[in-house]
DNA sequence: TAAAAATACTCCATAGGTATTTTAT
DNA sequence: ATAAAATACCTATGGAGTATTTTTA
């Protein structure tokens, strides 16, 4: 599984049709087939189900889905912070961070025992994507918060 | 960029060594060499500073190890479902976002501009891992979870 | 000089393309 | 009959290995 792959995925997810998700990246009609076969072989199981000219998501295809949206988002904010920091006019993450505005959390055990924890983003930007490790057991470890 | 590079990139950030990072998957040297490279090339900076016997990360190096731990542990996150999936034995996304408890939120703007935004989950498992979309403006929207 | 990264080179797996066939409307 | 996916086949990029050289503690 790579990148490569889950970007055709979704693409083809979106649009519910190999050969239009072709024309979106300028890949071939083949290519695109032959990236979703390959991560069905790996998966070992269909993604789509192909019903004539349309095509749909198995559940597995949902369930693949939901992580590949995260895992591009995520690596288009990798790509975008590389972008900025080259350019030399960037924020180191840590001051992405701090303006994505403080986190606030409650740590008391007790508190997460008996009802939920609570977190909070002051500031936050619209459209921020937030990131929380260890919770809420070990949120008192470190917690990143990436900003996209 | 493909998740290939960067499993290597975090093995290295992780020992300081190209030599001791090849060992790990059983790669040659060379080949973790030449994957930090292609990354570096297509960030335009490096992403170790070499001194000597000794290999630490650079600004820009720490920058990206943020994002790259997050989406490898997304990746093995996918990869893992689908391979419970596989088996017939899983849950779907859907279950195992109930299984890990409810998320509330709260959402009257007003209570956002003053005070930070409230999330929390119940009846969190240990070690999870939160996604949240568009918080706290479309906090509204749909929200996944995923559980690691 | 000893240990680690870079380089040179080779090989081959596979990504990606073109052209064709199959399949289902 | 037509539109879309699968298949067959080909090419070439680049991933990965071996062997060697360079660099620096």
């Amino acid at each position: 599984m790579e990148l490569r792959n889950l970007k055709i995925f979704v693409t083809v997810a979106g649009l519910q049709s190999f050969t239009k998700a072709a024309d979106t990246p300028g890949y071939a009609q083949s290519t695109v087939t032959g990236q979703i076969q390959s991560l069905e072989e790996e998966w070992g199981g269909a993604l789509f189900e192909r019903l004539g000219r349309k095509v749909t998501l198995t559940r597995n295809g949902e369930n693949l889905l939901l992580y590949a949206e995260q895992i591009l988002k995520l690596s288009r904010a990798a790509e975008r912070a590389m972008r900025i920091n080259r350019k030399g006019r960037g924020l180191s993450c840590k001051r992405q961070v701090r303006k994505a505005g403080k986190l606030f959390c409650g740590q008391k055990p007790y508190f997460c025992k008996n009802r939920p924890s609570s977190i909070g983003l002051s500031q936050g930007a619209p459209g921020s994507f937030i990131v929380i490790h260890g919770f809420p057991e070990q949120a008192a470890g470190p917690v990143h918060i990436l900003v996209f």
